[in-house]
RNA sequence: GGCCCGUUGGUCAAGCGGUUAAGACAUCGCCCUUUCACGGCGGAAUCAUGGGUUCGAUUCCCGUACGGGUCACCA
């Protein structure tokens, strides 16, 4: 642990026996986006970095937003991610209950304890008159807040409006003058002006905490020691520092992460239905991949190094390496770091990937998939990209002749019926099929035709695929289709050649 | 509108007063090669803007522009 504290800034303000605890604190409001993912990987990367806790905790009290499914989109999108968490919801954990819903009864006693200690009082300000007030504030151009109207009522006249039943809400008691500044591991030290803090709502009508408030809480209850959220939360901080501060309690590390964008001007919103991780997965990335490319997406290494697994992605990740700036998801680097991925499995594993892929275009049983899967796997960005890929293999679609011109083989229809005619006895000869002998019978026979090997294996490939880019080359073709198949389709390509 | 924050190639970004301003993806060219890809080599391309401070600013300060966030009895 002291070894730690030289490591990072951050920690420096931390007890240094005080064990590292994050959170993730979703509303259960819909899909996850990349967004949300980033904020809870860097909370757990922090965590795991020093060997601390990462929980996940659920703010489900608002009941209008809440969606149906929304929690289990959560769990399985951790999960899937390989973000583990320590404590939560379904697993239980010394803080619990870590479902925001179920912790209702506990705030109101905090914030009468501030009430008492003057650092919030009992508004009984009704919606009428607080409506009216904003009325007047946005005709006159103020900006819109809280007029402090019940800041400074009597102890009797609170007590007679309390005794009668008014309804109110308890709020924070902002200083009047002065600055509050806050420290954030990434955006530094932020000053602002006292008078511009809002008498924020803690407890509202019906008793129950708004959320700055659970929030602040809630963190404190459960240890937090390193608050990571999106920096839309960076105006409200001054408040949550003052709460802290009202209570005596430590002042947690601060991480305000920038937002991942659509564009220059549009952040990634579940709204829009942008990129969700579930959808990712659906298309055929690699969990692994989208992990490593958002981990990029505002965060850089220290060394040259891309490509990390999450295991050495706690060891490399550091706070300080965290970009202020929002960052635009690019879906072209996404593919490039899938691509890196699937290029790094074991043959088995690619296969074992691949083949749902494969089948739903290749019915075939004698085709040969391992070196189909041999001469795809440098070639697969997308694992839904195959199935058109290897569309050839049942049966050749639907291709022009023109297909066999082709400048830099030299090729023609013409020579192309030329070379198939050549090649088809030697095909025909060959008792062994595999890679290697059909090479050298093929090769042979160029050698005795003095023509470029173009010349001869782009029709091969094109009159066994009908296709201009295929996985391998046409040996590896004539092998994958087997060689019955491979005869038929030279003969078929011959005849196809000739005119009528 | 007030307050807060941000701005290095097309994109992600390194940089922390003196650099030929890294690297990756994308792009272009070449090599390898039976196509495409993989791999290798090379090219083009960036400090939003105006003032300061300084012997010297991408880096520090101020303004401007542009963009974002926030101003709820939502979270």
């Amino acid at each position: 642990m002291v070894k730690l504290i030289q490591l990072e800034k951050g920690i420096l303000k931390m007890d240094m026996n005080k064990r590292v605890r994050t959170r993730f604190a979703p509303s259960p409001t819909g899909y996850m986006h990349i967004g949300n993912l980033r904020t809870a990987l860097y909370a757990y990367l922090i965590a795991k970095k020093y060997d601390g806790d990462f929980l996940l905790r659920i703010e489900d009290t608002d009941q209008e937003r809440y969606v149906e499914g929304a929690v289990d989109v959560i769990y399985d999108t951790l999960k899937i991610a390989g973000l583990k968490w320590d404590e939560g919801p379904d697993i239980g954990g010394p803080v619990g209950p870590y479902v925001q819903s179920q912790r209702m009864g506990m705030f109101k006693g905090y914030a009468e304890q501030l009430v008492k200690s003057g650092h919030a009082y009992y508004c009984f300000c009704d919606k009428e008159r607080l409506d009216e007030v904003r009325k007047i504030q946005e005709a006159s151009r103020i900006a819109p807040m809280y007029d402090r109207h019940c800041r400074d009522l009597s102890p009797e006249e609170v007590q007679e409006k309390l005794d009668a039943g008014v309804p109110y809400v308890i709020r924070q008691k902002m200083p009047l003058t002065g600055t509050t500044t806050f420290h954030d591991e990434i955006y530094g030290d932020i000053t602002v002006e006292n008078s511009t803090l809002d008498d924020q709502i803690l407890i509202k009508t019906d008793g129950m905490p708004t959320y700055n408030f659970a929030n602040v809480v809630d963190d404190h209850l459960m240890g937090i020691t390193h608050v990571v959220r999106g920096n839309e939360y960076l105006s409200s901080t001054p408040k949550y520092n003052l709460l802290y501060e009202a209570f005596g309690w430590d002042i947690p590390v601060y991480v305000h992460c920038s937002p991942v964008m659509k564009d220059q001007t549009h952040k990634l919103s579940k709204r829009n239905g942008d990129a969700s991780f579930q959808d990712l997965m659906e298309k055929g990335y690699l969990p692994e991949a989208v992990i490593n490319f958002i981990a990029l997406l505002g965060w850089a290494p220290t060394g040259e190094q891309e490509i990390y697994t999450v295991d050495e992605l706690k060891q490399a990740f550091e706070i300080s390496g965290i970009s202020k700036s929002p960052a635009i998801f690019d879906p072209v680097k996404l593919r490039a770091i899938n691509a890196a991925y699937i290029r790094n499995l074991s043959a088995e594993e690619f296969k074992n990937h691949a083949l749902p892929y494969i089948r739903q275009t290749v019915k075939s049983e004698t085709a040969d998939l391992d070196l189909l899967c041999h001469v795809l796997q440098p070639r697969t960005e997308l694992f839904t990209d195959i199935p058109e890929q290897v569309d050839f293999i049942d049966a050749v679609p639907e291709y022009d002749v023109s297909m066999y011109q082709h400048k830099k083989m030299k090729t023609t229809p013409e020579t192309a019926k030329e070379a198939l005619e050549k090649v088809l006895p030697v095909l025909e000869n060959i008792d062994e099929w595999t890679v290697d002998s059909i090479h050298g019978e093929v090769f042979k026979l160029i050698g005795e035709l003095g023509v470029k090997n173009g010349w001869m294996l782009w029709p091969l490939r094109t009159a066994l695929s009908g296709k201009q880019f295929t996985p391998g080359g046409g040996i590896e073709l004539c092998v994958i289709v087997g060689k019955e198949e491979t005869i038929n389709r030279v003969k078929n390509a011959i005849s196809k050649l000739t005119p009528a």
